[in-house]
RNA sequence: GCCGGGGUAGGGUAGCGGUUAUCCUGUAGCCCUGUGGAGGCUACGAUUCGAGUUCGAUUCUCGAUCCCGGCCCCA
């Protein structure tokens, strides 16, 4: 009986692991570059963290389960929750703003498609105190750089909720709540069957209907003549000003909603293609969670970026760390070892672990594509040198061990 | 939870009621005990699982499972 991986868990062979580790690497060097320092929360939190924020209804799509001692638990389906949930428990008396990022794993129990999986990888950051649209902006940049950094064309899609939040604010909570995630779903046929059915007020509705398909440059303007001068769009404008000067681009599209309660002002969404029905990589706004999970009245901004999806479409070659090989005798073993624990403090090296014959070694070392070998055999011991042979072009010299370190470090 | 398409050596495949289950590639070894890439030879290695139909199932039927894509959902 062959065990196999859980569904929708992937094995990452060497190859892809390298890839995604040079990738990932380029991703923190940005955020880093962007003042943000890295955090690391539990795999697995109480249940209720999740439930309380997101409500009763995830249950169905978490990994969770009863430990030993009856406590509801569950693997992370995200990483915002836990991140305020660890700034409420310990950091409230930072200084403000914190900048955190993270990047872990999380778990779903979804049906695994195209980009999605039960195990996948976020990597998001949470900037913590500020209300500021420069805050926003900051974050929405640094996202749109992050991508650039690794190649990937993002189609960023920005919002205010502030606008349409106040255009329904005359409507009950969860009237607006309701609407607010049809808007997201673009179900306008649900939209306009709901607005019907809560007898909204004509020019609300046709004011509601005419906001969320405004997109593009003149998308604030239309806006203003929609609903008039509102502090909402002024903050929307504010915010592009700023995405100007950091030379983001983007697109104005009133119809982005967030489904959540917790978005309340800048939400933005970016696309990249080739991705299936599952296109979106990158999420994020500024919201008021803290509270939930009691603590003070602090305003967040933060994205989670896929980073499954990145891999997906991240056309980055890596550059491979091919070791230099060890071809050595059965006389010379020894000398093998030695040469290689020098060699080591500088380079990649492998030694034969196979007792192959001298033929074989070299055979083996092309294959895995060396650019270099370094032959240690009785004559090269005797003289106290090794022979280092470039695979390229055949060529060899006799040279002491600190010779050749130089020679393949200053390549 | 729902819908569609698939599962034959590690990877890629042929066979479509009876074969010793095909070929390519791979891995290890040999030809060849101090010089790789080519070639030859040898070895290793597979019908996803379970039930049914049948004298006989890799092949047909059903169920499960996993993979791929989509719906729902998407924090």
């Amino acid at each position: 009986m062959k065990i196999t991986k859980p569904r929708g868990t992937r094995d990452f062979l060497p190859e892809d692991t390298r890839k995604r580790r040079y990738v990932e690497g380029i991703l923190r060097q940005v955020v880093k570059n962007w003042g943000f320092s890295e955090i690391i929360t539990p795999t697995f939190e109480n249940l209720e963290l999740f439930t309380l924020k997101s409500g009763e209804g995830v249950i169905g799509e978490l990994y969770n389960f009863t430990d030993k001692g009856d406590r509801e638990m569950t693997l992370r389906p995200e990483l915002t929750a836990p991140v305020m949930r660890m700034y409420v428990n310990e950091m409230q008396a930072y200084q403000q703003p914190l900048k955190l990022f993270y990047f872990e794993n999380c778990f779903r129990y979804e049906r695994p498609q195209k980009g999605r999986f039960r195990e996948f990888w976020q990597f998001g950051v949470e900037l913590i105190g500020s209300k500021r649209m420069d805050a926003d902006a900051e974050v929405i940049a640094l996202a749109t750089e992050m991508l650039k950094a690794v190649g990937i064309k993002g189609d960023l899609n920005v919002n205010n909720l502030g606008v349409i939040r106040h255009l329904l604010s005359v409507l009950e909570t969860e009237n607006q709540s309701k609407i607010m995630r049809l808007v997201d779903k673009k179900d306008y046929e649900g939209l306009d069957n709901f607005l019907e059915e809560i007898n909204a007020p004509a020019d609300l509705r046709q004011k509601l209907i005419e906001l969320i398909s405004l997109t593009g440059n003149d998308a604030i303007a239309k806006a203003r003549d929609i609903l008039g001068e509102l502090p909402e769009i002024d903050d929307f404008q504010e915010l592009l000003t700023m995405l100007d000067a950091y030379g983001v681009e983007y697109t104005i599209n009133f119809g982005i909603a967030r489904g959540l309660d917790y978005y309340t002002g800048t939400v933005f969404e970016i696309y990249a293609e080739g991705l299936g029905a599952q296109n979106q990589v990158c999420g994020g706004g500024s919201y008021q969670l803290i509270q939930l999970f009691g603590g003070g009245d602090v305003p967040s901004t933060g994205f989670g970026l896929g980073f499954d999806r990145i891999m997906e479409v991240c056309e980055l070659e890596t550059p491979d760390d091919v070791p230099v090989v060890i071809i050595a005798k059965d006389s010379t073993r020894l000398d093998a070892i030695k040469a290689a624990n020098e060699l080591r403090k500088h380079m990649p090296v492998y030694n034969d672990l196979m007792k192959r014959n001298f033929k074989a070694q070299l055979s083996h070392a092309n294959n895995i594509g060396a650019k270099h070998v370094i032959i240690i055999g009785e004559k090269e011991v005797e003289a106290g040198k090794v022979m280092l042979k470039d695979m390229v072009s055949g060529e060899q010299e006799l040279l002491v061990i600190d010779e050749v370190i130089t020679k393949l470090t200053n390549k």
